[in-house]
DNA sequence: TTTTTTTACGCAATCGTTGCCGGTAACGAT
DNA sequence: ATCGTTACCGGCAACGATTGCGTAAAAAAA
């Protein structure tokens, strides 16, 4: 079963003219005359001739397609940034393949293979939780491959990177909870080899200090899956439980993880805020209904996918190799609902 | 900047042989050496050698890439679907391509004419609420265009079709209301013209019949939009609670407006259950978290991904053209919780 | 040894599009 | 009459992979 478009030859016999003066006629050249432009344009319009972007794809060596790397679709951060990045790209006639790692480093490589393979021009990334190893990235970086990083980037490599001020979402998170009367906050997060989640455990200990409250490594627990199976987090949750005293509020790092926990302490039983107040980057939309409704620190994920998309553009069409690359920050938001008010 | 890859020429030119050879060396075809297959596929493995997909896509008059058209990313339902049909396409070594309409028609046109231009084997579609007139499709099908609609289907057209039995989970979130208490049950939908709508609309209808409630018009609101924006939902929630005797169960029929209806209720401060019990198809993850913890209609998204794309694979596969469609009905699931148990 | 068959490879065309070169006709200038 | 210009258009080649056809050399059969 087919599904046969009409291609430039078909105008050409019809027209009774070359294929490459349709082809010229079709892309307005000056050489040709405007009778000829009409008829050609006339035909091509009657039959709603579109060129073949494969065709088009070989002799331009180029796919004006962009291959977008995350861990998961369904979670709202990155839904929202896949938003983002697909309005820039269909205003600049790109196109967006998207692939999910779902924190799996194997899955991830082979999302890479595949999208270089389909000759993407360009990748914008968000790297697994179990990526270490970063050398594929690297190898196609050096062979002149444009990536934008977002989220979790890749420190060691020099590109363009979309983050948000991590540092300081966390600092405020943890700051809040400080000042809504919790004195022993803790910490559960990422991997601890994730950009984000180095930056997060460094703003949460910065708040700490600043307030005069002792940094415990036993109130901080990292999950290696960034909370794909509950299991994990429950593991964490046992055993932060397990600590004397016990945590009064809970800063978590990510939205599966946040959720996760909160489903937790509802299954313990434990009330929050009262007892153990929580505060959580989130960029569900419906936190607000949660019970207790959550306080979150969101970020501006459509934006950072739009910006991405944009400095990725700027690479893939620029004439000349770019050394000059930039890390475009953005602010996270804190927004203050029951979850945290004691 | 560019990223270039090595071809099938690098390759003959580095082993002294002809690009047909080199062909058909890597397509371990029959008439070529064994020895010359073993320096072939030596010197492809060490240069890491991947087919050009585009030149072969022209070749093969195949892009082996499908295209999907959802009215959203960020919505549960639709996430899931999608991993569903990225699964069993990566697995058949094929693309996806994703658009969203968001609910607009105008986008839906531009999306189809987007992918069909961008040379898609098939489609998989699950049309906007605005789309009334379904001549493009109609057209394209007519063409030999493989599509496969799914959730919310277009009933004049004859193609495979991937659904969830709406009537019958309609009945359940209705008769549920009703065993749990409800005499004046309203249902807010979305826009009539949609098969999901009107296929939740007999449910709920049957089920009231079935308990000798009486239906009335003035209980039953459509959402043009589907849930996009929350005035639209506003609006309905106002004309329903005003109302003599108000309405003392609600059953939503989408995620985006069952989310808004809560928090329209929690805004309203009515208590759930207590005053206004709350049932309502919904695919997210969350919703057991919800305050109060929400009874919600779920859909097998992931396997309605799957499926529809199966089907796909198969009429795309196909030798002949297919003249005998089938519409696949799975079930959907009633989770009680306490938003329904007054 | 001669003829036939088999093996193993190259040539050229193809997919749809476009860049480059070349060619022709018309026209004005010399 | 000859040359140069300009306007307009066609042919060829190429992008990378694949394939039908042709053919030299080697092997087998006569």
């Amino acid at each position: 079963m087919k599904f046969e478009a009409i291609t430039i030859k078909d105008i050409a016999k019809a027209t009774q003219l070359s294929a490459s003066t349709v082809s010229r006629a079709l892309r307005d050249s000056s050489e040709i005359s405007v009778e000829t432009k009409r008829i050609v344009l006339e035909y091509a319009e009657k039959l709603n001739y579109k060129p073949n972007p494969i065709a088009q794809s070989l002799k331009e060596r180029r796919s004006r397609t962009i291959g977008v790397v995350v861990c998961e679709i369904a979670n709202s951060f990155f839904s929202q940034t896949i938003n983002g990045i697909e309005s820039i790209a269909w205003n600049n006639g790109y196109n967006v393949i998207i692939t999910q790692s779902r924190e799996s480093f194997e899955r991830e490589q082979l999302s890479l293979r595949y999208l270089t393979s389909r000759s993407v021009d360009g990748l914008i990334v968000s790297v697994s939780s179990e990526t270490k190893d970063t050398s594929l990235l690297q190898d196609l970086h050096i062979k002149g491959m444009p990536i934008v990083f977002f989220d979790r980037i890749v420190e060691e490599i020099n590109t363009h990177k979309v983050i948000v001020d991590n540092f300081s979402g966390a600092y405020q998170a943890t700051e809040h909870l400080i000042k809504s009367g919790c004195k022993r906050i803790a910490l559960i997060t990422n991997d601890p080899s994730l950009s984000i989640a180095k930056d997060r455990l460094a703003g949460y200990q910065a708040a700490l200090v600043k307030h005069g409250i002792e940094y415990s490594d036993a109130l901080v627990k990292y999950c290696e899956q960034g909370g794909m199976n509950a299991a994990e987090i429950n593991t964490a949750m046992d055993s932060l439980l397990g600590e004397t005293p016990r945590p009064d509020g809970i800063f978590t790092a990510s939205d599966k993880i946040t959720s996760h926990v909160l489903r937790n302490l509802h299954e313990k039983k434990i009330a929050v805020p009262k007892e153990i107040a929580l505060v959580g980057f989130s960029n569900s939309e419906v936190t607000d209904l949660f019970s207790p409704a959550l306080t979150v620190i969101t970020q501006p994920a459509f934006e950072m996918g739009e910006l991405a998309t944009k400095l990725l553009l700027n690479l893939i069409e620029s004439k000349r190799p770019v050394t000059d690359f930039e890390t475009q920050m953005l602010t996270t938001k804190l927004i203050v609902r029951k979850s945290s008010n004691p």
